[in-house]
DNA sequence: GATCCGTGGAA
DNA sequence: TTTCCAAGGAT
């Protein structure tokens, strides 16, 4: 790929005295993506071993182009084609679609998801019928302005329909240029999706925009695939950075994973010198089954600070029939698959134990046999750090 | 910019 | 079984 590199000069005038160009570190301030290679091949190819004979293929009729670009948003090409054909039957033009019951298109939408899309469908049928004369606009950016057609969507119709030379970015799209030009992070996050914005503008052909737009869509459906893909067959193998570099299988970089929830509990250590009151917890949830230490609340952990739990762990404790003193002990994170959970344990000394009636799940069990005792690591962790070490048992 | 929208197939 | 994501767009 040629990569033009423009190093205007910069040299600031008055005080600061340029130093020879030469000696200046290369910056990229813009970078041409532009690659004739690029689209020939894709063009070639597409001919060759594209895809020619999907139901809205072989027409230039832009209202059967529009229906299948706007069922294909998001939804693989296999669940589409039984919805196309018999929306087409039932709607053969834009006219008929602008001018049916809602429930009705409604209806032959049913199953497809993402619902405004049909809804959005027949208002887009309807301008078009009202404001253009039932012709679809052939400047993309007429047809981005119509309900449910973005820019990708509107290109692809406008480069099929019409021939206009206007750059798609569907899913299929990113994937090949990310793979082909090496390009890491996410490709939904705005950075990354304004460069693979002005690569797709820079690599349009002057001429066959539609073989080209198409040969994109069929490269990413059947050969640059998510799971195996056919790099063998593929018409830019010769060039892909993924490939050389032997990271194909780590792009697109995926999306990055929400970060997990967070809650945080009380626990308390209820203890006097030689035995700690444990609780079994409930079969079905975490920890099921094991000993743990009895818990106060679980919240948010932004719901309360030190002092807020505090105040809710001293009537807790009295519920018990304890003295209301104890010691915060240090708090500690314990991270699951699923979420985070902040632990923090107070400790309530006892002179002597006393029972808790009609509790058959609390049981005071001795500190010695702690270390084998069926508790959550943590905890355990937690219990011996207290009971294992007579410096903090003080 | 993050979220939501739906269903089906693949890993 | 769960997770991811597929010819995106609207809010």
């Amino acid at each position: 790929m040629k990569q033009v590199v423009e190093a205007p000069d910069r040299a600031a005038s008055g005080a600061k005295k340029a130093r020879p160009r030469a000696a200046r570190p290369a910056v990229n301030h813009s970078v041409d993506y532009a690659d004739p290679g690029f689209s020939e091949a894709v063009i070639r190819w597409q001919r060759q071993h594209g895809r020619h004979s999907l139901p809205w293929q072989n027409t230039h009729d832009a209202y059967r182009i529009w229906l299948s670009e706007i069922m294909l948003q998001q939804t693989q090409v296999a669940a589409v084609i039984p919805y196309y054909q018999r929306f087409l039957d039932r709607f053969p033009n834009v006219q008929a679609l602008a001018e049916a019951p809602s429930e009705d298109v409604m209806a032959h939408w049913a199953g497809l998801g993402y619902y405004t899309r049909a809804r959005n469908l027949h208002r887009c049928a309807q301008r078009v019928v009202a404001e253009h004369g039932g012709i679809f606009p052939r400047d993309p950016g007429l047809l981005a302005e119509l309900p449910g057609i973005g820019r990708s969507t509107a290109a692809a119709i406008s480069a099929f329909a019409y021939g206009t030379r206007a750059a798609i970015l569907d899913g299929n799209v990113k994937r090949v240029f990310c793979r082909v030009f090496g390009i890491d992070g996410f490709p939904g996050a705005k950075p990354v999706e304004d460069q693979l914005w002005l690569r797709a503008v820079a690599l349009l052909p002057e001429q066959d925009v539609g073989a080209y737009t198409q040969g994109l869509m069929d490269l990413g459906a059947t050969l640059c695939t998510r799971g195996r893909p056919a790099c063998e067959r593929c018409p830019l193998a010769a060039q892909c950075v993924a490939r050389a570099t032997g990271r194909t299988h780590l792009l697109p970089t995926p999306k990055p994973k929400k970060a997990v929830p967070e809650k945080s509990t009380t626990m308390l250590v209820i203890a006097d010198r030689s035995h700690v009151l444990l609780e079994q917890r409930p079969d079905s949830g975490i920890w099921g089954g094991l000993l743990s230490l009895p818990e106060i609340d679980v919240l948010s952990p932004d719901d309360v600070d030190a002092a807020g739990r505090e105040e809710r762990l001293a009537p807790a404790v009295a519920n018990y029939g304890l003295p209301r003193s104890f010691d915060r002990l240090q708090p500690f994170t314990h991270v699951f698959t699923h979420y985070k959970l902040h632990v923090w344990p107070y400790h309530v000394r006892l002179d002597s134990r006393r029972e808790f009636a009609g509790e058959g799940n609390r049981v005071w069990y001795p500190v010695a046999r702690l270390a084998d005792a069926p508790l959550p690591a943590p905890v355990k962790k937690l219990l011996l750090a207290i009971f294992g070490e007579p410096d903090l048992l003080s």
